[in-house]
DNA sequence: CAGCCGTTTGACGCTAACGTCAAGCCGTGG
DNA sequence: CCACGGCTTGACGTTAGCGTCAAACGGCTG
């Protein structure tokens, strides 16, 4: 069992584990003021705050976001409790427009595919 | 006017125009066998056909795709006149997994959004 | 005490997707 | 004729996002 039995405490290869996806990355993420994860000695320790900003950092990822850009997403989610509210608003109206269009694209996209996929299909069945 | 009057001939940059790229980028696409112009001498000549191809690549890096995948994508299209046709329907299911994987990724991003920004107005009324 | 893991910080390497010259060719207008 | 704009290829530069050592430290375990 690692750090603690209770699963409020990670250490880096426990997320990496659990996503798949490298301690290089995670230490690479922290350098970019994605996650700041507290310190015992120099050894990272991660809480499920944490934890749960990487989730949206891998989701952003998958969206195709860039780290700069999902730094700024971040701090949406951070800055909801600090003052500049109003400026808040005008970024996450941009981000929204930009999604939804991505959304569209997406959904045309998988209308073509699956229209694609009727025609392969029929081809198939005329063969037998 | 460019090349001919009705439009069914490109220059190189009446398309780097008309879609806010570079020329460069339109060989860049060719030279990774995204678009295959023809040629008058040296210079390049779109068709329509090229066009809607690049049409398909644009759409595809903004969801994020990698040339490689685009690539893969556009073959989609051609294959559909080919033999391979149960081999392209593996594919296209596999595209439509990890696109309908995205749609949801999206969609949860943008409630999640939508929320962020209504605590936020919500403050600015308090605020006055 | 000796390994051995897991961790750390550099530092360099690498691929993708172009940007940015550079040098040269071609056709047209003054 | 010659400048000029647009086209070409080639080569090198650049940024992002890590991968991949290397070298060193700290803590458990036999």
């Amino acid at each position: 069992m690692t750090p603690q039995d209770n699963r409020d405490l990670f250490a880096i290869a426990d997320l990496a584990r659990e996503f798949g996806i490298s301690t290089r990355a995670i230490r690479f993420y922290e350098a970019k003021g994605l996650l700041a994860p507290e310190r015992v000695g120099a050894t990272r320790v991660f809480r499920r705050r944490d934890r749960a900003r990487l989730i949206l950092i891998l989701r952003g990822k998958r969206l195709g976001f860039s780290l700069r850009d999902i730094s700024d997403y971040l701090s949406l989610y951070d800055a909801n409790r600090t003052q500049q509210v109003s400026l808040l608003i005008g970024k996450v109206d941009e981000r929204l427009a930009s999604l939804e269009t991505q959304l569209e694209d997406l959904q045309t996209t998988i209308s073509e595919l699956k229209e694609i996929k009727k025609l392969a299909d029929d081809r198939l069945d005329k063969a037998g």
